[in-house]
RNA sequence: GGCUCCGUGGUCAAGCGGUCAAGACAUCGCCCUUUCACGGCGGUAACACGGGUUCGAUUCCCGUCGGAGUCACCA
């Protein structure tokens, strides 16, 4: 049989990286078994429906490079594939009234201020059991109420006795306790199913296989398998994942502000690796693989090694998977991606000098937004302290480099070109007739030319950049700073 | 609190009865180097605990402890 799998986002807001590792293990399991994947929309709180959310599922999809084969843009089969539309053909109610006539749900005309009172505070957390008070109410009698206008519920009517379970692909069995099953609302008062309901409706009607979802749904899976068996449908096999945590171990959530696709994406991570990233959170590949392209993820899924225990989402990590990617990239797409930051911090370069700062940078930044401080010091001599001239290893202090920088100054002043090869092949050659070691001449003259210790190129490549004019003030400047 | 799930280094994560318990990030050290970085090499660091089962448990079972999830007219 055809594997059909979908991904059911509500819009809500940005994607956060557990919605997009859901939607990533679902589309990586049709690809790889050769099955569809399908879009659906699931739209049925209006309240927290937000404008343009569903462009951003189409767009985060899009840049992750997760096709999908059916859905509200593209069309299909079983659609139509947004829930409010689905709404207006009537689908869900009838299928709820089916139920009622089961026995398996009931009308409820319950007031929030009767629910509110059922409702008991436990460790500060507010738990709510419903307690099947409307299922008393004649089923004639529940009928006019409703005929009369009353505004009302449809809750699915659970047993209080026995035990219920399901099977999950990664967790095996689970069973649960009927009392612990609620009664829980499957149409709201507004005429909309709730998730848990339109969920399972359509999950059927589309000819969903499998069921991928967090493993936060578990604990309500028992009473969707109710609803299964309450409709005679056939079960889905049951896929959930392990959550995502933040570094506290609490589940990473879109309430919390936790980040979204777009967020790492404005902060400089590239898609696909995030997309890379978010796969190894809770599966790994029999080789042990860590860098792979969507394609090579897409040959090496197999769900049946993902994991069950959660995974922290660790940012650091997250980084230095950014920096292998910006490393191993086409020099010239790396450019793109580096050039406004290049301009905006360093205006007035021509387009040559603009590609070698570009080739400094990219053998040692992780995000391009550190591009900046990186390179700031080209445009300006930071202020910095002479400490910066002592250097164990080099054998360098104030003093020393004081007088290798007075003695070497005359000689730069002399020197006309300043092109990289040249300036470093002549100042080789003044170091080699001193008899100084390099490092001893030029550790302080990249201080001096750059003020940092740090910096993204030797100090001949600051020669180069910076010109004779600017090289020569910097280094009077030092030689001033020490005393001299 | 009830229920459910989870428990290998700080983090991700191999392992599916017998291994000196992989690898990656981070961290530390060394080498290389025109500093840092990159790169190379190496170090520190883990099977939560207690019972079983077994010739032998990280691996299977039970319990304890710890963590998380869930208990909405949200998904």
């Amino acid at each position: 049989m055809k594997i059909r799998t979908r991904y059911a986002p509500s819009p809500t807001g940005r994607m956060h990286v557990g919605n997009l590792r859901t939607a990533l293990y679902e589309w990586l399991i049709a690809r790889h078994e050769g099955g569809d994947y399908i879009l659906r929309i699931e739209d049925t709180d209006q309240e927290r429906f937000v404008e343009g959310a569903t462009e951003i599922i189409y767009r985060t999809l899009q840049a992750a490079g997760m096709d999908h084969d059916e859905g509200p843009d593209v069309g299909g089969d079983f659609g139509p594939y947004v829930q409010s539309e689905r709404v207006k053909s009537g689908i869900y109610l009838e299928y709820a009234k089916k139920l009622i006539d089961k026995g398996e749900a009931y009308y409820c005309f319950c007031t929030q201020e009767r629910l509110n009172s059922l409702k008991q505070n436990i460790d500060g957390k507010e738990i709510m059991v419903y307690d099947k008070h409307c299922l008393s109410i004649d089923p004639a009698e529940a009928q006019r109420r409703v005929d009369a206008g009353e505004p009302y519920v449809i809750r699915q009517n659970n047993p209080r006795e026995g035990t219920t379970s399901f099977t999950d692909v990664l967790y095996g069995e689970i069973s649960v306790d009927n009392v612990e099953l609620d009664d829980m609302i499957l149409i709201k008062s507004d005429g909309y199913p709730t998730y848990n309901f339109a969920n399972v409706v359509d999950d059927h009607l589309m000819g969903i296989t499998h069921v991928v979802r967090g493993n936060e749904y578990i604990s309500s899976t028992p009473k969707y398998n109710r609803l299964y068996e309450a409709f005679g449908w056939e079960i889905p096999q049951y896929i959930h994942l392990p959550l995502i945590t933040d570094s506290e171990h609490k589940k990473l959530s879109k309430r919390a502000g936790d980040t979204s696709f777009e967020d790492l994406v404005e902060h400089g991570y590239l898609s696909e690796c995030v997309v890379n990233f978010v796969a190894l959170l809770g599966w790994s590949p029999e080789d042990n693989k860590e860098i792979m392209s969507l394609q090579e993820l897409v040959e090496k899924f197999d769900y049946h090694r993902i994991s069950r225990s959660p995974a922290v989402f660790d940012y650091q990590k997250l980084k230095w998977m950014n920096g292998e990617y910006l490393k191993a990239m086409d020099p010239d797409r790396f450019y793109q991606i580096a050039e406004s930051f290049i301009k905006e911090t360093l205006p007035g370069l021509t387009e040559a000098q603009y590609r070698k700062v570009s080739a400094m940078v990219q053998s040692r930044v992780e995000l391009p937004q550190e591009i900046p401080d990186m390179i700031d010091f080209f445009r300006a001599l930071p202020e910095y302290d002479t400490a910066l001239y002592c250097h164990k290893k080099m054998k360098t202090d104030e003093a020393s480099s004081r007088q290798v920088l007075q003695e070497i100054l005359p000689f730069l002043e002399g020197l006309d070109d300043y092109s990289n090869d040249p300036v470093y092949a002549a100042i080789s050659g003044w170091i080699a007739d001193k008899g100084y070691k390099n490092g001893y001449v030029l550790w302080p003259l990249r201080i001096a030319l750059s003020g940092q210790a740090t910096t993204p190129c030797g100090a001949t490549e600051i020669l180069e950049l910076l010109g004779k004019e600017e090289s020569l003030s910097r280094i009077r400047k030092g030689v001033e700073m020490l005393g001299g």
